[in-house]
RNA sequence: GGAGGGGUUCCCGAGUGGCUAAAGGGAAUAGACUGUAAAUCUGUCGGCUCUGCCUUCGAAGGUUCAAAUCCUUCCCUCUCCA
């Protein structure tokens, strides 16, 4: 593979590679790059939103480079304000370390896990004694960090900062003097933490890394960043059936920022299914094709397909799921009560409401009584199209 | 240390004594339409033993027939001055 095929790899998706000729430099000395990028394990799960950065860590790993995943259980201790218009409340480190093993486990689904550095900051942020930590806390100005869009935002609407959050950059640059990193990857919002790892491998003398920021994917209703506290989200470890189905549910639009991030297929493959829709194509199929390709990344090609079966049986077809969780009450269980305690509605108020709006089937038959008295044999009991239940009333 | 501003239901944000379970927007959820598309429209959106009842407006007390709204103390936070 020539140098010019190595680049097209390193762009693709990308939204800036800075400065892209020490990347070209790098690449030249013909030996494996180190390259960095870190997740601060702060929620057990990860999502598709990060899969875009370990994606771009797959295919260069598959390059043969270095990949060092850094896991940052100590940053995430402080909490990343990058983006944040509010301070971000400290985990415990109980939470943490639980945390990052779930991290560990999740990419393996994706990168080699015989090829890939695992690393924790903790391990070297530890041992820092405070007159270290002072002196790399003096590498950086505080007019530079409110140069940051989010932290000046914040300052001038009168929001708080701590001083904890302030240190975050130079904590997170600092690991890319530890690690010696050629390359660190990271969201575009990440572009100001990359950089000052760029400034303090200079100081410190190293050679300097070169940053690739890659683009924020938009969660399901494609206008936020996809987040777990924004809920519109898919977790590596949703189910089949789920993540199918929650792929189905974005908008056209949005379908192709997903290939273009998510998929490992060619630009002119996804150029060409484009093509198709111009062409009267129904859209529908061609997200069945990106559904199906992400599913398998996760699962089994066999799973992808039996969840797009699914798909087409329940909601093409109006069939009910295969799958329905059982329950049971005892006889004389109101049917409010009986919707909440299974799980398809909040609350019994939730329940009545659902029941006035036409919501609630038993076994496809709309009820609209909201004293109806379950009856005493096992029935389906629906809430919505996608929220069922088989309940046995003893 | 001093002066002033703010803390409202999942989020943002109105509300300065009764008409307020609390405007508006977002999110969520249900219905219509569909490709479970998206968008749009409509409804819902604290809880319960549900034609009624109970609990919410940073926390605890107090005034009042009546408080998110007034008073006191405390906690958190922002700005300016030092």
């Amino acid at each position: 593979m020539n140098i010019e095929q190595t680049l097209a790899i390193f762009t693709r998706g990308t939204d800036e590679i800075l400065p892209f000729q020490e990347l070209k430099k790098k690449l030249k000395k013909d030996k494996p790059l180190r390259i960095k990028a870190g997740f601060d394990p702060t929620t057990p799960d990860l999502h598709l939103g990060h899969t875009v950065i370990i994606n771009k860590l797959k295919q260069l790993q598959n390059l043969g480079h270095e990949i060092l995943f850094l896991i940052g259980d100590f940053t995430a201790m402080i909490g990343d304000p990058t983006g944040k218009s509010k301070t971000r409340p400290p985990l415990s480190k109980k939470q943490v370390q639980e945390n990052a093993r779930s991290y560990t486990k999740q990419i393996f689904k994706i990168l080699d896990k015989n090829k890939t550095k695992v690393v924790f900051n903790f391990q070297w942020m530890d041992k820092m004694k405070p007159i270290e930590f002072i002196q790399l806390a003096s590498k950086q100005t505080i007019a530079r960090i409110l140069e940051r869009d989010d932290f000046s935002k914040r300052y001038k609407s009168g929001q708080s900062i701590s001083t904890h959050e302030i240190l975050y950059p130079l904590i997170q640059g600092n690991d890319s003097v530890e690690l010696k990193s050629d390359v660190e990857i990271g969201g575009t919002d990440q572009k100001f933490n990359l950089l000052v790892g760029r400034e303090l491998q200079k100081q410190a003398g190293q050679e300097q890394q070169v940053i690739l920021t890659m683009p924020i994917l938009e969660g399901l209703n494609g206008v936020q960043k996809m987040s777990k506290s924004l809920n519109n989200y898919i977790g590596i470890n949703a189910l089949p059936d789920e993540m199918f189905g929650k792929i189905m549910s974005i908008s056209d639009d949005l379908m192709w920022h997903y290939f273009e991030l998510l998929s490992f297929q060619s630009l002119e493959a996804i150029a060409n299914l484009k093509q198709t829709i111009v062409q009267g194509k129904n859209p529908r199929d061609i997200k069945f094709i990106l559904a199906n390709e992400i599913v398998t990344r996760f699962y089994k090609i066999d799973i992808a397909k039996q969840a797009q079966q699914n798909f087409i049986n329940r909601f093409s077809k109006n069939q009910m799921p295969n799958k329905i969780n059982e329950f049971s009450f005892k006889a004389g269980i109101k049917i409010a009560n009986l919707l909440k305690d299974s799980g398809l509605c909040f609350s019994t108020s939730n329940a009545y409401q659902m029941i006035e709006q036409g919501a609630v089937k038993i076994n496809n038959i709309k009820i609209t009584n909201k004293n109806f008295k379950p009856t005493t044999s096992k029935n389906v009991y629906q809430v919505g199209k996608r929220k069922f239940a088989r309940v046995t009333i003893q």
